[in-house]
DNA sequence: CGTCGCGCTGGAAACGTTTCCGGTCTCGGC
DNA sequence: GCCGAGACCGGAAACGTTTCCAGCGCGACG
């Protein structure tokens, strides 16, 4: 009797026979039903012990409809996506609310975009979190009409729930800034101008500019490249077409910055004292950047978490806004001064 | 007749009465069974489109008994873990190889044990990937019982097949280093001293210098906690008590080592040219340094994919090795030069 | 012309749960 | 002593697949 335990994984009628109960009572000591008595509650959590019992989450998935898991998928061309340190802290803020609400993540980098229609309409996720700004229109759309409930990140589309940041007023900040350490001479690089999180700063920047009445004409604009050294290449592009040359650079992102820093130094001009430069990101180098670089920053993990947050609401059928926007904020540090004005 | 497509969504009934066949049929055209004739096929096939017809992975999974996901857990004391640059590298080596498998990543990030064995034996995986050291033997010996096939990354286990770093051999590759630099009095600083690896790093370090008939003493060996400046009060902590000063020092990761860095520069020690210093991780901010960290590299995706090959191997019935060593290598950078030798 | 084999198909039984619905038992009130 | 009401419990029907097994039609072979 107490050799029971045999090898082949024990299941919930095992263990009503091993209590001596019917599955259906071993069903309600298992979900803390009111109506078990305590004695055969007790019974059945000991049949399940000796038994080893763990009940399938499978099943009762099946037949409940719901899995307790949340997918993420982040749609990239450049694989894998979580060593991209930017997502990995959005990974981070969702993983934290998740992790906090007993769901389960799957973590999906999609390459095709059909994998992510496929992942919305298996049944395998409760809910979806979908992360970038790379996902296109189309897809978007077949999203929306699917039955599951998705949440946007750093993406926004009409009748999608989306969380995005304001890619727009960190390019006003970062002009704003540069203006008010006396620059007159700007010029903006990325990596690329495709993104179009580079094209809302590009456009913030521009605007707060013509604001105080100066125009960025399209020479003071480069985009270098996605290599490690595009700012390098786009620094050094806007340095050949411009004379005299720019006194406040703005970059699309940290890295572009970094490396256009160095074109900067090599073409002899001399961060902060001859041209003042600000990126957007804050990453961990920036800190460490010699100077350290002045840089836009905003909360990415909480960017991810309140995208969970979000999709924890629908998913408990609790409404939530079609919009939220994340703020940034302009951290001054060795690259931009803004006591220059006055020289 | 075509405004079938209703509301709920369609099963593979549904479809089987569209298509004008029984449920089996639908089914063989689903998985490419070949006794099924083209013309069929194609109906059925025809049907789920008009349908907009998913098959529910669930219930597949339930009849069929495996989920095709695969679990990553990391234990880990703080969370969120993605974060831990280190361990995003091993997830994005994880990543590479399942989604090429096709299957599906579910991310855990435990922060109790019980929820380790929980996904391990609730069916929700197929197998496990257990990441880093910090998973105590009391828990892998429960999950060595358990039925699921399970692979150890950065951490070994008798019974369990496990895929390691050379930690030893770091510590060893260093002092050899080091020596070769004319190194005379060493110094060993970490945050901690528990953390399996460090520890191993260390054993490395001394062996190697024992066998250059060298001996660390206990006073050349400091860990000065896990915060961000732990490097720092290590090695303040050594400057403190040895005299004349260590002219070579090892730091257990590269975080310890740009932080002991600066306590040597504070302390008036010029790094290469009176310390030589180096590292392991490889982290970026190591080779973006001034100077730039010479550290000992090991490779972080592949430490991750192998252990994910592995298990794609033992969910394949295939044997796979007991325990696999990643090898290690130090890259030379300024914080050390071999040319010291003669001075 | 009967029968065999073969290509294709459909029905029904699983897979392991939850949950509805009804049943038994006890107990207090009359 | 009977009755109704709870409290507690068990059987069975789902959930949406896969797969076994049997059946059908039909050409070929004897």
């Amino acid at each position: 009797m107490s050799l029971r335990a045999r090898r082949a994984k024990a299941t919930i009628r095992d263990v009503a026979a091993y209590a001596g109960v019917g599955i259906a009572t071993v069903s309600r000591a298992l979900n803390d039903d009111p109506d078990i008595a305590a004695a055969t509650r007790a019974r059945v959590l000991e049949a399940c012990e000796a038994l080893a019992f763990r009940r399938s989450s499978l099943a009762r998935s099946l037949k409940v409809g719901a899995t307790d898991n949340v997918g993420v998928a982040i749609m990239s061309r450049h694989a894998p996506v979580i060593l991209n340190p930017f997502y990995a802290e959005v990974i981070g803020g969702i993983e934290g609310v998740l992790e906090d609400a007993g769901k389960h993540l799957l973590l999906s980098s999609l390459k095709r975009r059909d994998d992510l229609l496929d992942l919305a309409s298996e049944g395998r996720v409760d809910g979806l979190l979908v992360v970038g700004c790379d996902v296109v229109p189309e897809v978007l759309t077949r999203l929306r009409d699917v039955e599951l409930p998705v949440v946007l990140i750093d993406n926004a589309f009409e009748g999608i729930p989306s969380v995005v940041v304001d890619h727009v007023g960190a390019g006003s900040q970062a002009a704003r800034h540069l203006l008010d350490g006396g620059g007159t001479r700007f010029a903006f690089v990325a990596e690329n101008l495709e993104n179009p999180n580079f094209r809302a700063r590009l456009e913030g920047f521009r605007r707060a500019l013509a604001g105080a009445g100066i125009e960025l004409t399209p020479e003071a604009i480069a985009a270098g490249g996605d290599s490690w050294d595009g700012g390098y290449a786009a620094m050094s592009r806007v340095l050949a077409a411009i004379h005299p040359p720019p006194d406040a650079v703005f970059a699309a992102n940290d890295p572009a910055a970094l490396s256009a820093a160095k074109a900067l130094n090599e073409h002899g001009l001399r961060v902060p004292d001859q041209v003042a430069l600000v990126g957007v990101d804050d990453i961990h180098l920036a800190a460490h950047h010699a100077p350290p670089l002045t840089t836009v920053r905003f909360d990415k993990r909480g960017l991810g978490a309140t995208g969970a947050r979000h999709l924890l609401d629908r998913l408990a059928g609790r409404q939530v806004p079609a919009l939220t926007t994340i703020a940034t904020e302009l951290v001054e540090r060795g690259t931009s001064r803004s006591d220059r004005g006055t020289r």
